[in-house]
DNA sequence: AAGATAACTTATCGACGTTAAGTTAACGGC
DNA sequence: GCCGTTAACTTAACGTCGATAAGTTATCTT
């Protein structure tokens, strides 16, 4: 009797259906990876959760990276559609760019793993932790592109708002990184050490924004 | 006829000698990091450049981790020597918050390889990644502190800033932290993507320090 | 019924960190 | 000068890792 899992359906797959294994095995890492990290998590158990040997899973994988790159885009993906809600629903540019910070931080604070192992680097390889800011102009078909989407996304946000008359103390594309560099280091510090006596997490959420907003917006 | 290294001495240590050893196996461990990462870092590997079987080197460390935490101690060390110069030379608040913001940096940029393995976790283990941001209660007599001593001392100059009259927009450890996220932000883009299209270096370099010293400081 | 082949398994590889147990050589005491 | 003690090592081995090779089973087509 092996361990109980949303990935696991039991014997062999019919004709065909080998993609549906491919999805249990990605679940089954996902799972994994979140429970105990990069390094923790061998190939031998994730076949054991999903059910079958460990050599199994190189039909659907070219190996342990890929699992992980391919876990990567999914959970960006989120991301992207929450960036893509912002961009819909609010005009003014000042509210834009900082719901935009807010989504990036919201998405840190609600998906922690996820974000430790993409930008923090648990043990993942260096490909994977380079996901979060791979260069634009990285092949776009392979996999573990969606992180470098969400920076051009920003970047697309802070050339509107200049557009539609907002003055900026710096390039567009300088802002977005200053923007990106702060938000970053907020979200990587609140996730990496919840249990440290920040000051107030309230006051270092608003305060962060503020001074992003403050360093790249020029004063009226 | 084994690698040539600064650390390789030739044969057995004579008795009470053994300390030697000890640092040989440091240097030659901090050269494979440095060139390898820490994973790719065996072992075997750094036996070999000392010249000394693998077994030998646990005469000197419990284990490879105890290894990196001795390294990073040691790098630590350089920074709060820089800190210490600086608290000696500069003497206006600003200024001193400024040039500490700059040493942090600096020193990021002068040892990139030593940043990454301490603060972007290139592969270490929990334990080495939470050198640079240990809890202060953590017990100083185990290795791996000195990346917390830096953060306290950030926080003292702030305070002693605000006892001669510089007016913060937050109490001063929440300033420290935002400090701290801002550089650490801006340390970490600029040592993991050297290669990135970088905007401008300098201009994000300033456009950073600025950032942070608007965002902490009240305007006058 | 008979191939063809997708979907697997078993066996194995070399490398890893680490431990156990044995060996060698340098020293103080006689 | 030899002797026991022990610091400073070595050789051998264990269990686990990611990954591959080669063989097996089951499902589909014809």
């Amino acid at each position: 009797m092996s361990a109980f899992s949303t990935a696991a359906t039991g014997g062999r797959k019919k004709r065909g259906e080998g993609h549906t294994r491919r999805e249990e095995i990605l679940q089954a890492a996902k799972e994994l990876f979140l429970e105990q990290g990069y390094d923790s998590t061998t190939i031998r158990k994730i076949a054991d959760r999903v059910g079958v040997s460990a050599p199994a899973l190189y039909l659907y994988f070219q190996d342990k990276e890929q699992m992980m790159l391919a876990l990567c885009d999914q959970t960006f993906g989120h991301l992207i559609d929450s960036i893509d809600e912002i961009e819909k629903s609010v005009a003014e540019p000042r509210d834009r760019i900082r719901q935009f910070g807010e989504a990036y931080l919201r998405f840190g604070l609600k998906h922690p793993d996820e974000y430790r192992l993409i930008f923090l680097g648990s043990n993942v390889p260096e490909s994977v932790r380079k996901v979060g800011h791979r260069m634009p102009t990285d092949d776009p078909t392979r996999p573990g592109v969606n992180g470098s989407i969400v920076f051009q996304r920003l970047v697309s946000v802070l050339v509107e708002a200049e557009a539609s008359g907002l003055k900026l103390n710096y390039p567009a594309d300088t802002c977005a990184e200053l923007c990106w560099m702060g938000m970053h280091g907020l979200a990587s510090a609140l996730i990496l050490k919840p249990e440290f006596p920040w000051s107030n997490r309230d006051l270092l959420i608003n305060g962060m924004l503020d001074m992003v907003l403050k360093g790249i917006i020029r004063d009226t």
